[in-house]
RNA sequence: GUGGGUGUAGCUCAGUUGGUUAGAGCACUUGCUUGACAUGCAAGGGGUCGUUGGUUCAAGUCCAUUCAUCCACACCA
């Protein structure tokens, strides 16, 4: 006997086992050629990753993409792939090499880089182990890494040619520095966060006068590099000074005063230092007035010798030191409380010091337009549509891109310098020979922005620039998964890329989803310690746990939380599956085979499974299709817990007792194509699940996973046996009910009398009556003349009455009829309503204006029948 | 400051193109050792869908207003 299924569900015992089978036979590679293509390729992890919740949600939406695609019959490709990540990875390596006492210094780039490639060997494989035990259905043998060979020669080819456009520029131009992290970021890589600052007015003498100037400064040590105080031009009181000169507290340099419309007179004094070098605004400013700039800081932030009181002070002791000699000499004039925004480093959290200083910069406006239009257009789409604004917000109001960083390890600007003339020549080749001179030329010892190149990941990873088989096939790929945070940082930037460089849209949709935060609402983070570990939840509840609690009715682009509770009732979902499947596999003959039954030939319950499971399909599909995941889940959820365990394997269990007859066949039959249609309807959401579930129920095919997707088929398709069943059911739950409300225990049995005049639709019903309904005999009759014994239940199908009027509590029976009877009449009032309204029945879709007549006759009818019910209560 | 999200049962959330009496899970009440499952079964209580207006035959759903809350971008020295 194969067919078995452990006692207790537990999924460590097979889901490493199936993943290892599936990728052992090739299942997760592109198997369809000629077929429709869908790609999707990874959003690749950071190599100093560990798994985290954020990865586990991004990929097992896309794996669901991928398996229910796969099934559909495309020639489905998913693409992983890992990001060198440039200035996480190099923050870490040093950090540990701090540890040892070593800096990159002591290695020299060459042998700080053998460290970091050591460090990918490592740590770069384990988060895509960890990718593996979620399912991950992707092609392990395209594994990309944004550092590998061939991303760095797209790299090389795409710096060179926007370079040749003069796309791409080197300037002096002002930028964010970490002093921590020794490095330019780039603006979307500052992140903002509220400090309780102070406000420091001073004043500055103005020259050959007894006048002072008055201002205040938040950063007072930039003071320093002031080269101007400024006015709005627009200004009357300080109309008489502009292109006077002011004497520069401490340092005692003559600076003009000069008219910007910059200023707001508004505020404050309506006076602003102007320190070219330290701030944005004061460089825009510097650059309208040809005002010097005067960087008074070290790479480290501390002051340079130049100010011989303050050198070697770090920026924020020298700012104590300053207010205290301002203090001294009279220019403080006082100190106010001021909460003000202040921009920190996104990897160190170090606050950030605008420099001017000379870096690579990518010219955006150009490469932005067609990055708008083909969002305008519709032709590439946010699901859901609202982060379209988002992103059209921010590339319409888009700024130059700093793309030159201090760092070694990344991809080193392809751009060489000749020391004696001071020639510059951008080249892929690995050396350069002045054209001018011809020495050796050094090579530029920055590297790229990472997301230089994760923003050519939809095509490097295809081959790009080599005009390769994958890249004709697989791109543009079909859908980008992601999360709303990292929309700015990167999917801007490979929409762009894709669209300069191959001339196409990278990708078609993008599916963007929220993030994942802990039972209380909080952002998992390393600092509050909140983080759950999607390891451990696998360990404990099992992947098809996790997954399910992860999809399972969330909505795209909404933040979701998770907490034991949740991942629980996922794993419970898992072992009633598990128990169904046990269920019908304990009542399979030997012989039974995957051949489907004669359905025309079928009992009405049959029919009604196969016809409620035909809908379901249809709607899984249309779900899908939609990217409504969550909605897909939740209502494959309803169905196998509700419909098919609770009341098809209810129905059928008298039939399973009947061994050797057809009916018993046919049970047999329509449990093992149901549940393995619910199996592969559900395998791209759970799959390990449903393969071990489908691998032990008879089946044809190799796996579940390369089986085709079910579709609806009008041959499934029985409308009269799903209104029938609909009246049995709800004729089942009316007597339940009426029991359990009267608390009748049910050991005591009662025959019951069927009024209907539909009496075909209850024939040959009984067991169902008997089994569920706690009934010893059942009898369908047109009428039945009072009977002072009996309660009566009303359906809209049905009138039944049932031999346990010495069982019932009276006062209570006439509370419920007269309740019922109420909610009856408020109904039919209603409807009647409704329907006096001209414009209703005028305006209003035929289907529904018949649908509240037919209310009409339904509740009148049941409105009669509980009248005399209650007349019949008082006789007893 | 600009843009956006969210507000539905005690809690966490679904609710598709407006269309029956607004749903689920958890929690709660009551009753069940029903030969798949107590990680279960049955029955039940609980919501004027944040406020106020409007559009419509019809609004949880569309529009406006307002309150609360969260986020993104920008940032005033």
């Amino acid at each position: 006997m194969a067919r078995q299924l452990e006692k207790t569900y537990n999924p460590a015992e097979f889901e490493d086992r199936l993943y290892t089978e599936w990728s052992g036979k090739g299942y997760f590679k592109p198997a369809k050629p000629g077929a429709e293509a869908f790609t999707i390729v990874m959003p690749p992890p950071n190599i100093t990753g560990q798994l985290h919740m954020g990865h586990a949600l991004d990929n097992t939406l896309q794996d669901i993409l991928v398996r229910y695609k796969r099934m559909c019959g495309y020639n489905t490709l998913w693409v992983p792939g890992t990001d060198h990540a440039s200035i996480a990875t190099e923050a870490k390596i040093v950090e540990a090499m701090r540890k040892e006492g070593v800096t990159k210094e002591d290695l020299g780039r060459d042998g700080f880089l053998e460290r970091a490639w050591e460090w990918n060997r490592v740590y770069g494989g384990r988060i895509t182990e960890q990718l593996k035990k979620i399912g991950t259905s992707c092609d392990w043998s395209r594994q990309r890494f944004t550092l590998d060979e061939g991303c760095s020669k797209a790299v090389q080819d795409v710096f060179v040619n926007l370079y040749d456009k003069g796309l791409i520029y080197r300037g002096n131009r002002i930028i964010n520095w970490c002093p921590h992290c020794l490095t330019s970021i780039s603006d979307a890589e500052v992140e903002y966060e509220d400090q309780a600052g102070h406000f420091w007015h001073l004043r500055y003498p103005v020259k050959d006068s007894d006048e002072y100037i008055y201002l205040a400064t938040t950063r007072p040590e930039t003071l320093l590099g002031d080269t101007a105080v400024a006015v709005n031009p627009k200004d009357e009181r300080y109309a008489h000074l502009v292109g006077k000169t002011v004497i520069l507290p401490l340092v005692g340099r003559e600076i003009p005063v000069v008219a910007d419309d910059y200023v707001e007179m508004d505020f404050g004094t309506g006076v602003v230092k102007i320190t070219p070098a330290h701030d944005p605004n004061d460089f825009e400013v510097g650059l309208r007035h040809n005002l010097p700039v005067i960087n008074v800081m070290t790479d480290d932030a501390k002051i340079t010798e130049e100010y011989p009181a303050y050198a070697g002070m770090d920026r924020f002791e020298a700012r104590k030191a300053m207010v205290k000699d301002l203090e001294a000499q009279g220019y403080l004039v006082k100190v106010e409380d001021h909460a003000h925004n202040v921009g920190t480093c996104y990897r160190c959290g170090t606050t950030i010091e605008p420099r001017v200083s000379l870096q690579w910069f990518v010219k955006m406006e150009e490469l932005a337009a067609p990055a708008i239009d083909v969002v305008k257009s519709g032709e590439l789409k946010f699901i859901p549509d609202r982060f379209s604004k988002n992103y059209l917000h921010w590339m319409e109001n888009i700024r130059d891109w700093c793309i030159s960083r201090q760092l070694w390890w990344g991809h080193r600007i392809p751009a060489f310098y000749c020391d004696d003339c001071g020639e510059l020549v951008v080249t892929k080749e690995k050396e350069a020979v002045c054209p001018k001179c011809g020495k050796a030329m050094r090579q530029d010892p920055d590297t790229l922005d990472t997301w230089f190149s994760s923003a050519l990941w939809p095509f490097s990873t295809l081959g790009w620039p080599e005009e390769t088989e994958d890249l004709a096939t697989f791109y543009p790929t079909t859908t980008l998964v992601t999360g709303y945070d990292i929309i700015t940082f990167w999917v801007s930037r490979m929409i762009f890329s894709g669209l300069e460089h191959t001339g196409k849209k990278p990708f078609t949709d993008v599916y963007v989803h929220g993030l994942v935060r802990d039972a209380l609402g909080r952002k998992m983070s390393k600092s509050l310690g909140n983080g759950i570990d999607p390891l451990e939840i696998i360990k404990k509840y099992g992947c098809d746990a996790l997954r399910f609690t992860l999809v399972n009715g969330n909505s795209p682009g909404n933040d979701m939380r998770v907490s034991d509770e949740r991942f629980e009732a996922s794993r419970n979902f898992a072992n009633k599956i598990w128990n169904a499947a046990r269920f019908v596999l304990m009542n399979l003959d030997e012989d039974c085979t995957a051949e489907a039954p004669d359905f025309a030939s079928l009992p009405d319950e049959d029919k009604w499974i196969l016809s409620r499971f035909n809908a379901l399909t249809k709607e899984v599909r249309d779900n899908l299709d939609r990217y409504e995941l969550g909605i897909a889940l939740s209502k494959l959820y309803d169905f196998i817990w509700d419909i098919f365990c609770d009341w098809y394997i209810e129905l059928v269990k008298s039939r399973l007792n009947d061994k050797g007859t057809k009916t018993n066949k046919d049970a047999q039959s329509v449990l093992v194509y149901v549940l393995s249609g619910v199996m592969k309807l559900l395998h791209p959401f759970m799959p390990f699940i449903t393969e071990e579930i489908w691998q032990t129920l008879p089946h044809n095919g190799e796996s579940i996973m390369i089986a085709d997707y079910p579709a609806y088929t009008d041959e499934l398709n029985f409308p009269a046996e799903e209104a029938a069943m609909a009246k049995v059911i709800d004729a089942i739950r009316a007597i339940r009910n009426i029991r359990s409300e009267m608390n009748v225990p049910n050991s005591r049995k009662a025959h019951l009398y069927i009024v209907t005049a539909d009496a075909a639709t209850f024939a040959g019903k009984d067991a169902f009556f008997t089994r569920l309904a706690s009934a010893s005999g059942v009898e369908i009759v047109a009428e039945k003349a009072e009977d002072n014994g009996c309660v009566r239940v009303i359906t809209d199908a049905c009138e039944i009455l049932i031999p346990i009027a010495d069982m019932i509590d009276k006062e209570e029976e006439m509370a419920r009829l007269t309740k019922e009877l109420a909610s009856a009449e408020n109904e039919i009032l209603r409807a009647t309503k409704k329907l006096e309204n001209a414009e209703f029945v005028a305006k209003a879709p035929a289907k529904l204006v018949d649908a509240e007549r037919s209310k009409i006759e339904t509740f009148t009818a049941k409105c009669e029948k509980l009248r005399a019910a209650i007349e019949n209560l008082k006789n007893i």
